[in-house]
DNA sequence: GGCACTTGTTAAAAAGCTGTTAATCAAACC
DNA sequence: GGTTTGATTAACAGCTTTTTAACAAGTGCC
């Protein structure tokens, strides 16, 4: 697998060489910054599995920079460092989203296992997280999405652009229901909830355009949504 | 959203007492066992959301507990709650794979953060990942939540989307009373009280899928509620 | 046993989804 | 301007699920 990125964020200089040697160390890439500022320019130029934010800092404190942080990345992880243990502090720490909160002085070995925690469960995730340049066998399709093309038997169809981004979730959920609340959101967007039949309407085109191959079918599941069933690849 | 689950193992009983009145008072189902043993038991009988364990306790410790756990379920989550700080047993606890370790005396609400943090991303997962929802054997038969499926002897059956719900609830309680009031207020709703006979026609109709194994049953416990009745699995 | 309830079951009604085709709308292209 | 292309809406038939209704059967209590 591949190497794991933290973002760690300490203005103690002693610290913050320390913590990024010992996570060094133990395999992991650690990128250092020193400012919430720069923190987030770090985070707009490369992605990062984990933050790991000391809280009084000069400047920008690491609350205002979960906060901005949350804002961007609703879904990326993080756990504060600190020195102060006032309880109302811990709580707005978990308030904010925080994975954990450690408080100073800790273990340094505790700390990697907290983070060996969090980490455990996104590598979970991409494991499985389905690839968005992948191609798709169909049964005797194969289903180019980055190319918007479908073809069986050296026959090769163009798609158009809704009907890519509904058939290539209909791949992602292979096998298993798509909800349609899920698929309508992804596609018409969040807020919007949505009366139109247009959905349907191309459910019904991509069951046309999948007709040669009697093993490929997309099965309604009354009032949940749908499921594309396909062979297993061979 | 469901309501969810805790399995509390503590012999304790002060403490014991205390976390289970503030845990359910914050809208958690407790589930509070004193030993391993029970507990290992317990979780055959019902399913869970997040373990909270105690370490020292007479007959089997916690560390133990949490093996077999390990063994039986790989990906439950749980917690460890313990008086020792030696660091050798914390670094213990994480690589038995839990998600956290606190030393008493903690703060309640401190560990309230930590289960909510924990019951937050396993949620998160669900919804990215059904298939790695729970399923459940009931005697011979296989039942799929998150594809509204129930299979016997390669025979497979696609539930309806209410079915699947009250089945799932009754899963979730299984051999063990599933009171009417709740499953109707989950199932139609929070302030509706009901006065149809809707519910009533389901459990019929779930009996009738159910009954080509004998030793699976819904039995009904007047003016309360029902019972799914299932072997321990195997 | 008699009474007031709850429960089990079936069939039919009601509610509401889905599949499809054709018509309409909107934008892009000549 | 006229045409083409793709997306959305309209319409309607057909269908599935859920609810209601009805009645038989069961339960607990006096």
């Amino acid at each position: 697998m591949n190497q794991q990125r933290i973002l760690l964020v300490e203005d103690d200089m002693n610290l913050g060489f320390l913590l990024m040697e010992f996570l060094e160390l133990e395999g992991l890439q650690v990128t250092w910054r020193k400012d919430a500022r720069s923190a987030m320019q770090e985070l707009q130029k490369q992605s990062f599995d984990l933050g790991v934010l000391d809280i009084m800092m000069p400047g920008m404190d690491g609350f205002s920079l979960a906060k901005h942080i949350r804002a961007k990345l609703p879904n990326f992880p993080f756990l504060f460092l600190t020195a102060r243990l006032l309880k109302e502090d811990k709580l707005r720490g978990y308030q904010l989203g925080a994975e954990d909160y450690l408080t100073k002085p800790f273990d340094e070995e505790e700390l990697l296992c907290k983070i060996r925690v969090i980490l455990r469960r996104s590598a979970q995730q991409q494991q499985t997280f389905p690839q968005l340049a992948a191609k798709y066998q169909l049964g005797r399709y194969h289903f180019d999405p980055s190319r918007q093309e479908i073809c069986i038997d050296e026959e090769t169809r163009r798609l158009t652009e809704k009907e890519n981004e509904i058939l290539l979730l209909l791949c992602q959920h292979r096998n298993r229901i798509l909800k349609r609340e899920l698929a309508v959101q992804r596609i018409y967007g969040k807020d919007d909830y949505f009366l139109g039949r247009s959905f349907d309407v191309f459910i019904s085109r991509l069951r046309k355009i999948l007709r040669e191959d009697p093993e490929v079918s997309i099965e309604n599941v009354f009032k949940v949504g749908f499921i594309l069933n396909v062979p297993a690849a061979s």
